[in-house]
DNA sequence: TATTGTTACGAAAACGGTTAAGTAAATAAA
DNA sequence: TTTATTTACTTAACCGTTTTCGTAACAATA
């Protein structure tokens, strides 16, 4: 297993292992002559870095951590993409860090990052997330920070974003407009800025419309698929059932589907609904579902960008970056 | 930005380096005072060790490698969840490398690997893999390698794979039950274990029920949704169309859903169509899909075990271990 | 000729955590 | 009492790369 490492192929040329080190990073201090017997040599001895000490010396990881809620979602999925794609480009490589939506594991993950391993990070919070304090922590030791989607408030750093809001008023200024009169809006955690600002925006549609705001139409979800369920039949159930529903994340839309399944329900002639959805298979479903579809690859994407601009330029500051990427509404069958 | 090391740590609590760090490591060496108050002044000072370093000396990273063709598809997205929900228990990180389904692409990062970045991979390959020269590099190494799903022949390691050629087999078979005359198969790279397989099973169902195989039944498939779409619609208007379709992956399935709208032909009443897919919508579509549910989780949650088993035990052999999580028939409206 | 510059390389000290080997002091065994 | 053992530390040498500071050798300039 005897590692070849850059001191054996110093001594296979006949050289130091300083200046080895030189001529692979093609510094103009070595001859070309040399450069060409170094990478000669090392392709020879299948030689191969190790990161790790070249971390521990450059105190950079050439790593960049991505931190989420879960990545069996459409959105993360398809974020990630973008976001691998940026990095591998820049030639960093990119941590995966579920947080199960649990913010204590999200600080300790932020807490362990304290240690260098990444040089940057790309965080999406938890539903739970209130307090900023570890993530100031690591601003403060001069890790960049960028948020997407998921932003938490009390923070100023770089933050891309969808317009939230105007695509929550489009899609209740569409439901209105189909004819609704009731329209039940499907929250998670209203601690998160972007369900904040998605019910402003289906507040102000409603408002728009001279229509009252019921708080009773604002249905909490949470991650269990089960409960969600169980809330939706029973809505489906209610006296007053609601004319039209808007599922402010991809899972509630299909088990919306699900309940009205279940309940008897049709779509759209009983009831409308629209969601916040990146799945492809929208355009398909019975009926095809009409969505706001996130930019997920873009806002991935976007925000390696960003981490990138200020990985490599120190006076880069990230502060009151927001980007906003708009979302598009496309209607489909389920509205109709 | 004067970071805080063990030799600080030391140095405020009147110690040797060697001391708190076995300290911090539980050592049986160390009194139990001193480790309290060790503990205690990491706290105070907010101590992260540099995990660079630890790496360095202890030539382990505490981190493995997932290796896959792209993340944007149910499977490989439930897949990462299974692999870090394991990973995270056992303290380590999860690195995500994409392949973009670039054999060329997927040698690099295998090199790359070669430096020790991480103690394990896990990997599904692409679809251009043949050569399994860059694995064997690194097992030479004593890296520990576990297939998943998309296996390379010419390699002893473990694999967890899924009864590809019986659940191809089951879909041919619920196709001819279901009065199936010509049935095609849609494959990609048939240099690939999995395809090679699936088309197997396949072949075998049409022999047990007697119909001959049809060589051009099988449809080779690219990367390119376009492309893809363009043969799909070719095939649907062919004087002996097919009345049955096996999509041997997810997003064909999703690509002839989109095929037979523009063609305006019905599934089922013209086509009957079963695809290999972990869709969550899978039930919801129009008409709901017929599919073979890959225990997706599952199998990310068994490599992962298995490569943490390899890394706990170095006697422990991965070789001829071979796990098979089996698929799942789920019958729905696409077929009937 | 003396001085300054340039080129091409080497020696050695980092980076921060770990660990083998060593050592005083206290305790146990002979 | 002497010797062996245990306890609780310390010293110093790593791990492999990078980088600062030298320094010969040679060329260019004054």
């Amino acid at each position: 297993m005897g590692n070849v490492t850059i001191r054996i192929l110093a001594r296979h040329l006949q050289l130091s292992a300083a200046t080895v080190s030189k001529a692979l990073a093609d510094s103009h201090e070595i001859s070309g002559p040399t450069k060409k017997r170094v990478l000669e040599m090392a392709a020879a001895l299948n030689y191969t870095p190790n990161p790790y000490a070249s971390s521990l010396r450059r105190k950079k990881s050439r790593t960049i951590a991505v931190i989420l809620p879960e990545v069996a979602d459409s959105f993360f999925s398809q974020a990630i993409n973008g976001i691998e794609a940026i990095a591998q480009d820049k030639g960093y490589h990119v941590l995966v860090c579920l947080t199960h939506e649990r913010t204590l594991k999200e600080q300790a993950i932020l807490h362990e990052m304290l240690g260098g391993r990444a040089d940057g990070i790309l965080i999406s919070v938890t539903s739970e997330t209130t307090d900023p304090a570890s993530i100031l922590e690591l601003q403060e030791k001069g890790v960049p920070v960028v948020f997407f989607d998921r932003v938490c408030e009390g923070i100023d750093t770089a933050r891309i974003v969808t317009d939230d809001a105007q695509s929550a008023y489009k899609a209740t200024d569409h439901l209105i407009r189909q004819g609704c009169k009731q329209i039940a809006f499907l929250a998670i955690s209203e601690g998160l800025s972007i369900s904040h600002q998605r019910i402003e925006g289906y507040k102000q549609a409603l408002t728009a419309h001279g229509i009252r705001f019921n708080g009773s139409d604002i249905i909490p979800c949470t991650h269990d698929a089960e409960e969600n369920l169980r809330s939706l039949k029973k809505i489906m159930r209610q006296q007053h059932r609601p004319d039209g529903i808007i599922a402010s994340v991809e899972k509630l839309a299909v088990q919306v589907y699900q309940a009205c399944r279940e309940e008897n329900i049709r779509i759209p002639e009983d009831i409308k609904v629209i969601g916040f959805s990146n799945l492809v298979t929208a355009a398909y479903l019975n009926p095809a579902l009409t969505t706001i579809t996130q930019p997920a690859f873009e806002m991935g994407r976007a925000a390696a960008s960003l981490l990138f601009k200020a990985l490599g330029n120190k006076s880069f500051s990230l502060s009151q970056n927001i980007q906003v990427i708009p979302s598009e509404l496309q209607v489909r069958d389920s509205t109709h």
